[in-house]
DNA sequence: ATCGGCCTCATACTAAAGTACCAATTTGTG
DNA sequence: CACAAATTGGTACTTTAGTATGAGGCCGAT
């Protein structure tokens, strides 16, 4: 795109140099068949190149790249996203990581084992093991470990 | 600073055609001592005029400012705000919200006597006018109604 | 100064959580 | 099939959590 820009410059500046040629032609024949005004002639061809030299540098000059930074702020919802990956490093299995999930909602080892259908002692069995696996002592540290390993929500 | 500046424009351009006007006359009575290089002449002056527009471009004509506009993607965080309005809708004190979040940090109420220098005792009563006020009736319920209640991160 | 709310602490009790150890069954994989 | 891991369930015990109740001290507002 640049390229083709400073082509389209150099065709112009060379056509304008052409139609140049051809008016100072013009003048000099003009001026040989009255030259009782070289002072007008001489300001005509001061003020044309002057003009020129303006629109060359207009087309020339290099406009001044400012580089503004805006900083666009993108909302980044605290990813839900649950870690899968450290709940197989942790070696979480499905029932463990089933009632870790219950234990975050706040139910107690009875209310789990009336949900997922079980009896209070297995409860008790996979939440000491989760304890062990997650290397917690209590349910409250487990949600708090749980949370920061993003394997809940 | 613009004004003087331009001042100074003005200053140098005057300077620039008063120069131009003493070019002149000497060409034009070199002219006419000799006559026999009209072209050279012209062309001089063509020359002249045009290095002088483009002189004169260069100083006036304001650089267009290209503004290339860069987002940067900053990350907003919706902050967990916590919900002051909710806490005291709760009417919870100052006592009982410090311990539900020391709760929420997985702390048994022996742990929370030990950091705030309390007996479990008190601890114990705070939790339980705690569990009343946000009507649940264990720590994990508690911490579930919290969360959602946005009254603790 | 009296009242209510808050903070503190204690005792006594019940309920739940958590640990330790054992054992039977299921399930998936080589 | 055989083996490991997972799942299930139990007993016995200790620890922690939670409830109920009472009581004394502190402080701000009426």
């Amino acid at each position: 795109m640049t390229v083709s820009k400073e082509r389209q410059h150099i065709f112009i500046y060379a056509a304008a140099l052409a139609a140049l040629v051809l008016f100072l032609k013009w003048m000099e024949w003009k001026f040989l068949l009255a030259n009782n005004s070289i002072e007008i002639y001489i300001g005509l061809i001061a003020l044309f190149f002057t003009i020129l030299g303006i629109w060359i540098a207009k087309q020339l000059i290099k406009p001044k790249v400012e580089i503004k930074v805006v900083e666009k702020e993108v909302l980044v919802y605290p990813s839900p996203e649950i870690d899968e990956a450290m709940i197989e490093k942790l070696e979480l299995s499905a029932r463990e990581y089933e009632i870790l999930q219950l234990i975050a909602k706040g139910l107690s080892n009875d209310g789990i084992a009336k949900t997922v259908f079980l009896s209070v002692s297995t409860v008790k069995t996979h939440v000491s093991n989760l304890y062990f696996k997650l290397d917690v002592k209590s349910r409250t540290q487990a949600i708090e470990k749980a949370k920061q390993l993003k394997i809940i929500a």
